[in-house]
Order: C-alpha cells, then structure tokens, then sequence
DNA sequence: CCGAAGGGTGTTATCGCTAACATCATCGGT
DNA sequence: ACCGATGATGTTAGCGATAACACCCTTCGG
C-alpha cells in the first residue's frame, strides 16, 4: 500500500533524485552562480519530475522575509478605489508577490489600525494602505515605524510614502480645456471636502480659473454620487449664467446630465461638462463625457516600487510620486453659445 | 549599545520571562485545556509585556497548515464580482483567515490555471474561484484535486462544490411582479449568454411567464453595460406592445431608461421596468429602479463555510449552496395603460 | 613546481513553532 | 497504603528551507 497521505516532496527528494545535495537545490532554486550548468539541468529535471514546489513556509522562516504584501482597503465599490485594487494585485502578482487584502468598514482609527495589526501578524513584507480621506490619514499616524508602509490617495500634505494621481494637473486640464473652448468661468461641483482627491481637484480647478484671471464661482459640495450630482444639477441648470461645469468625478457628472437633459439645457450646446475618473460607461453616456483618465496602472506599478525600495533599502530616495492623468476629449465640450 | 535589530520576541523568550517551557506558552497560545488558569494568565501577561505574536511560518512549516484562502477572480470592476469578493474578503477576516487575491485579465483556462498554481505554491488552505462564465468554469476542469475549491457563481451544472445567487428564483420574482402588476407578457434584456447569472435569470423569467401561460418574447441578448441596455431600449421602445421589460442587470436598466425617455415613453406610465443588482444608485435613477437584491454578504458567509467544511472533513455534505435574492419595490412598475 | 585564489559542492546549525512522549504530583478507589 | 488515572508541565525531535563554513579540485602567476 501507499503512504496514507503521500508528503508533498521536499528540498532532500530532489536532492537524492537528481544526486546532489539539497543545498546545491537550493542554491539552483536561487540562482546562486556557483553551480556547474549540467548540475543545474539535471536539479531542474528533477524539481520537474516530481513536481516540487518550494516550501515558503520554511523558507520565511529561515529568511525572515515574506513575499506578501498587504492592503488596507476600504469595503466600497467606488470606481477609484476599486480599480486601484484590481491593479495593485495585477502589478504585484507579476512581480512575483502575493497580496493579502484586508477590508475595512469604516475608514476610522480603530478599523484601520486592527487591519493593519492582522497584517503584522502575518509578517507581511509590506503595507499598502489606501486611505482616500483624512480619517485614514490619521490613522495611520497610530501604525508603529518598522513596517515598510506606502499610502495611496492619501494626505499630499503629510511626509508619508505617497503614490497619488495628480488630481490638481488633471483638474487644471479639464478645466483649462472648458475655459479655451471660449467659456467665461468654470463651475465645479465637487467630492466630499475630507476627500484628498476631491481638495486636489478643487485646487487645479481654482488655480486654473486663477491663471487666467477668470472669476472663481462658489463650489458645490456634494458627494462622490450620481444622486448628489443630479441635486447639484437641479440648482445649476436653473442659473443661465453657468456655461461649463467641472465634475470631480463621472457619477457626479451622470446626475448632472440628467438633471440638466430635464430642463431642457443642451449638452454641449448650452452647458459643456467634464468629469473625471473616466469610468467604462463614460464614452455611452448622453452624450458621450469628456473626462480626465487617472493611469491605475501606473499607481499601481509606482506604489508597488516604492514599497520594494523600502523593504530593501528601508527607505527611498523619493518617498511621494504623483502621476499625470490624461484629458479623454469626446462630446460634452463646445464653445459656449 | 543595542543589539543592532532587536529581533521579535519568540515563544522562548515569552516562556522565560513566565517562568514556565516554551510549550507551555505554546498551549496558551492554541486553548489547550490542561493549563493552570494561574499559568495562563501569567503567560498572557508575559505575551503582552513583550508584545509577542507568534510566527506565522514556524506554526505552518510544522502543521503543514496555513491561514490563508487564495481567491481568483478578474481584473473587472463589474459591481457583482466586485461586491462579491470586498464581502468575502471581509468575512474571511472576520472568520481569521487572510485573503490573497490572484487578478486574471481574462477568464481563460491558462490565466485561471496560472493562478491557482500560484496560490498553490503558497501554500493556501483554500481557493475560490469566482467563475461566472463558461470559459472560467471550463479552466477549473484542469486544476488537480486535493485543494479545497470552491466555485462562486459559477456552472450550476457542474458537480464541484458551488455557492451562487438563486439567479433564477430573483428572476422569477422579478418577472412575476410585473405580470401581477397586469402586464400581458414581459421582455427581457438578457446579459452574455456565456455567463451563468445571464442564463440563470432567462431561466427564471421564462418559467415565471409558462407559468401564468403568458406568450415568452424573443431574450434580448446584450452585454451588462449601460451602452447595450441603450441600444436593447432603442428597440424595445418603438414596439408600443412591450409595456413591460425585465433587465438582466441595473446598468442595462439604466440604458433602456434613457431610451425610452428619449422616445417620450414614460416609466413606469408607459413601460415598466425592473432591473437586477441592486446597485447603489439604482434608487436615484429616473425613476427610481425597482430591482432584485443579491445578498453578497450571505453568499460570502456560505463560501467561506464551504470552503472550510473542505479544509477540515475533505469534503462537504452540501457542497452545493444557493443564496435566494429579495425584490426591492421602487418606483419604476405600475399597471399597464 | 608550488601556493594562492576561487569555483563547485557538501555538512552542520538554525529559524520558531507543534507533536509526541516523558515526568511528576495529586487523587480517588480498594 | 498502594496503584492506576488524570492533570500540569517539561524535554526532545522534527517541519523544510537558508546561512555559514569546510572541503575538495582546478587554474594560474611567480
């Protein structure tokens, strides 16, 4: 009969296979220089024959090191923050790391720290902790130095490792791009004002306006909702004075359209509109919306190196990047009428 | 001076600062019932004082077990797939396990066999696979046995061990709703029919029209974007016959919504409309969308008990779970004219 | 022709934990 | 008063890898 439960082979069976020692497997697992190249063919046979797979477990422990990196995620399905997500475990799945997400409820203090807690437990590599809004910013004043942490859509202001997009540069296209097609100002209807993402939009909007001496109307607050964009536009459309109007984000703007469809403003032929985040039903909306396209990938990939430097070098030579998002021009912009 | 890094403190060293073995530590740690409650809490102090955790990696090099679920799911932000793996991953947490998350870009056999090897080399105590269309069910043919698997939404023709949303049950209802409502028959906007949510609720609608006798109108075929659902409402909204039109999801709602409006016919006067998903802003649409609601949470939980049902007997008595969904009552069904 | 340098390989210790067994009181039953 | 059962604890042996060092055998400069 068969062992009852057949281990899964180990360092030592590829060792007397291929008739070496498990170190030399070792050092063929890791690229160690110092193996004759037949050696090497012959350990790699031998791994393929009997399907072995190292153990990480044990290597971990001998190493001290980990290949997982955890995130700390707020439990939301928001565009942005989703698909900063999906393309961190893109980035870092090829990079060879594995990546343990922690969901949140609430984005407080007491959540955030307990996330980050669980992480430290298993020893990860290091922390990605998206923290859009300034409740997560503080409190990751709470997590203890020593864990290589990077912060993504988090506080500009604050001296921590930060990958963000750069709201402001992108604010400042969209809204630039309204004010060339001939518009007198630009009105803004924002995100909510703890979002860091929001306040930078609202800033490259402002210094846009500023550039060109153009008069800085009120900003409408609202949240990040396509609700909320549709109430903001129930107040806008009724103002004939408001020709072109800068959304903080592609729901917002959705609302907006709507509400301005309702009273009969024409889109872009009364009212242009910009949104931003450039969400895959953007291009199907009535009419299509011109928007700002933040690079995830890009986020995703600069947040990935900047943590490896920490890990490696416990720290980085430039512990913030930023990256440009691009003006997509499609139907919602013309020349005032 | 210091010791240059202070290394973590170990269960040996807990053990000496207690006075007691390292394995007496060890027992506190896992619950172990023949300890002294003295002993106990003088471990416990220790563990405290020292800010001990234990080391992931020594615990599962020696078990041979990890704390850790795999769960492969696509790079999307589809609101389903997305709710789906946010709850889990939370319910994961809550239950102690750490979620690692392996991105596909496609739902092909290689992409889905490449992730499960990875998690497999790390080790994992489970995976799931979040496979909702028939490609993706096809690649869990290649993965070898031996790893608790659990497949969410998934084949529900295939024997592996399931957990999904009773598509068909939330259609039925749906689809009922309307006709009680007084419509003669009602159409329907159906997602990919390579996805077996799609499939499930063409299911459900068809059997809930047999059963009143009502005439079944040709599935309108799309994909779940907005975009198709306004080229699906395009035509629908010329055939002054359909008064009443079920939609696979919200989004294709949400499209059919603007066409009609764009065509004069009002909702729910006119034509009435339901929608599938229940997604955060489907009670802000115009009109406000009567729609079916997944619990996520639920299909989670069940998940999670499945898969360690596996992970600790091997295999489950009812390996086979379904989460019935609940119709929420807006505003967008009335009698017809 | 010899010793140093270094490539290729093996041996041994070690990481921090749990499993298995050993040890020693304590205790109730006869 | 003796004995086995039981509770509380300690001791020892791995788990599967890497690190550090030891040991050959070439090769090459003087």
């Amino acid at each position: 009969m068969d062992q009852k439960t057949t281990r899964d082979p180990a360092m030592t069976d590829v060792a007397r296979l291929a008739g070496v020692s498990h170190q030399t497997v070792s050092r063929v697992l890791n690229d160690h220089p110092n193996v004759r190249e037949q050696t090497r063919l012959r350990v790699r046979a031998a791994i393929k024959e009997l399907g072995y797979r190292p153990n990480r477990a044990a290597r971990a422990l001998v190493t001290g090191r980990t290949q997982l990196i955890g995130v700390v995620a707020q439990n939301s399905t928001l565009y942005g923050p989703a698909s900063l997500l999906s393309a961190f475990e893109e980035a870092a799945g090829e990079a060879g790391f594995a990546v343990s997400v922690g969901r949140v409820k609430e984005l407080d203090r007491e959540s955030i720290a307990a996330a980050v807690e669980r992480h430290r437990d298993q020893r990860v590599a290091g922390i990605v902790v998206i923290a859009p809004n300034s409740s997560a910013a503080d409190a990751l004043a709470d997590v203890p130095a020593g864990v290589p942490l990077v912060t993504v859509d988090g506080d500009p202001s604050r001296p921590t490792p930060l990958v963000t997009v750069d709201q402001a540069a992108g604010a400042f296209d969209a809204t630039s791009h309204l004010l060339e097609a001939g518009h007198q100002t630009v009105w803004h209807v924002s995100g909510p004002a703890d979002w860091f993402d929001a306040a930078g939009r609202v800033e490259g909007w402002r210094k846009a306006l500023e550039a060109v001496g153009a008069e800085v109307p009120p900003v409408v607050t609202a949240d990040w909702s396509a609700a909320s964009g549709y109430r903001a536009g129930q107040m806008l459309s009724r103002m004939p004075e408001v020709t072109a109007v800068f959304c903080s984000n592609d729901h917002l703007a959705l609302g907006l359209l709507r509400a301005l469809s309702e009273r009969g403003r024409r889109v872009p032929h009364d009212v242009s509109v910009v949104g931003f985040d450039d969400v895959p039903e953007a291009a199907y909306f009535i009419p299509p919306l011109t928007t700002v396209r933040p690079d995830f990938g890009a986020v995703a990939r600069e947040t990935l190196g900047l943590l490896l430097e920490q890990v490696s070098d416990g720290e980085s030579a430039r512990p913030r990047r930023t990256v440009a998002p691009m003006l997509v021009s499609r139907d919602s912009v013309a020349p005032p009428a």
